[in-house]
DNA sequence: TTCTTTGTTCCGGA
DNA sequence: GTCCGGAACAAAGA
């Protein structure tokens, strides 16, 4: 599942192998994703150059030269970028999925072609994915962007403000964890590691935190991030089709879909256990994380 | 056929 | 209006 590091990683890629290129055509093979993909707004990124990719929480913003247009796109759970050079050779762009994957095209769902003949796929196996158009002055007044929360590692989402966010609020840790209007890019797999490496249950109420438990919160989210965005940037060298292997990056997972399991800390004897919250799973060591 | 997976949105109740 | 919990929704594979 594409989280924030797994987004991160595909700007990064993004950038790096699309920057300046002029975009000669894009064919839809199946429109019918999230949101229906509008024909017409796809034709106003014809002829465009690429000036830019950022990323706000886990939305992907294509900026062009010359341009008020920007390409919004969110991966959905199952969406992913392949790009491929003049010799046709693949390359994907992040490390959460497999270069095999979808070898038989049938998940491709959009093809962006650039004038040097080089190409970018979208594929998307559930369609839960989207991608839309807007102007930069309306760009942060839409409903996916405007009401999102500080981004987790930056300066703002610090001790102060997680007091004043979570004060007289009793939902669960995990809850507000998730909630894209506290802090914006943080998902189901990241939370559970998060709240395991900060010792603290996830059913518990989060007015019932003590400054150090918020401050582990604040430490792990930011260490656990950057470790996973520096693993993808520079453990698979380019994510060239040569290496097709899966991303070794759930090999660092200390809980998430291990039930059952051994926890990892030395003289711990705990199991993970495996309980629903919010309707989500939620995986925790019940030794470590009382 | 049913269950699972996810982020996001929506709605009812307090 | 605010806050919270629960449910619906999208699609596809097992």
């Amino acid at each position: 599942m594409p989280e924030l590091p797994e987004v991160e990683v595909v700007k990064k890629s993004l950038t790096r192998k699309t920057q300046n290129l002029i975009i000669k055509e894009v064919k839809i093979h199946d429109c019918r994703l999230r949101y229906k993909v509008d024909k017409k707004e796809v034709k106003k990124i014809i002829g465009l150059k690429i000036e830019k990719i950022l990323r706000r929480s886990k939305y992907l913003l294509f900026y062009f030269k010359k341009s008020s247009c920007v390409m919004l796109v969110h991966l959905g759970m199952t969406g992913k970028f392949f790009f491929v050079d003049k010799k046709n050779i693949k390359y994907k762009t992040s490390f959460y999925y497999d270069i095999e994957e979808d070898k038989d095209k049938k998940h491709d769902r959009i093809t962006i072609y650039f004038s040097n003949k080089q190409k970018l796929i979208y594929n998307d196996i559930r369609k839960f994915g989207f991608i839309k158009f807007f102007y930069k002055v309306d760009l942060y007044r839409n409903l996916h962007l405007s009401h999102l929360g500080p981004e987790p590692l930056s300066e703002k989402f610090n001790i102060k403000y997680f007091k004043k966010y979570t004060f007289g609020r009793y939902r669960s840790v995990k809850d507000i964890l998730m909630d894209q209007k506290f802090v914006s890019g943080l998902g189901n797999i990241y939370v559970n590691e998060i709240l395991f490496y900060s010792k603290i249950n996830p059913k518990k109420k989060i007015n019932t935190l003590v400054n150090r438990e918020i401050n582990n919160i604040l430490k792990f989210t930011k260490k656990i991030l950057f470790k996973a965005i520096r693993h993808g940037g520079s453990s698979i060298k380019d994510f060239s089709s040569s290496s097709g292997k899966k991303g070794s990056y759930q090999q660092y997972f200390a809980v998430y879909g291990r039930k059952g399991e051994k926890c990892i800390k030395k003289n711990c004897a705990g199991i993970i256990n495996k309980i629903f919250l919010a309707n989500r799973a939620s995986f925790y060591c019940s030794k470590c994380q009382k």
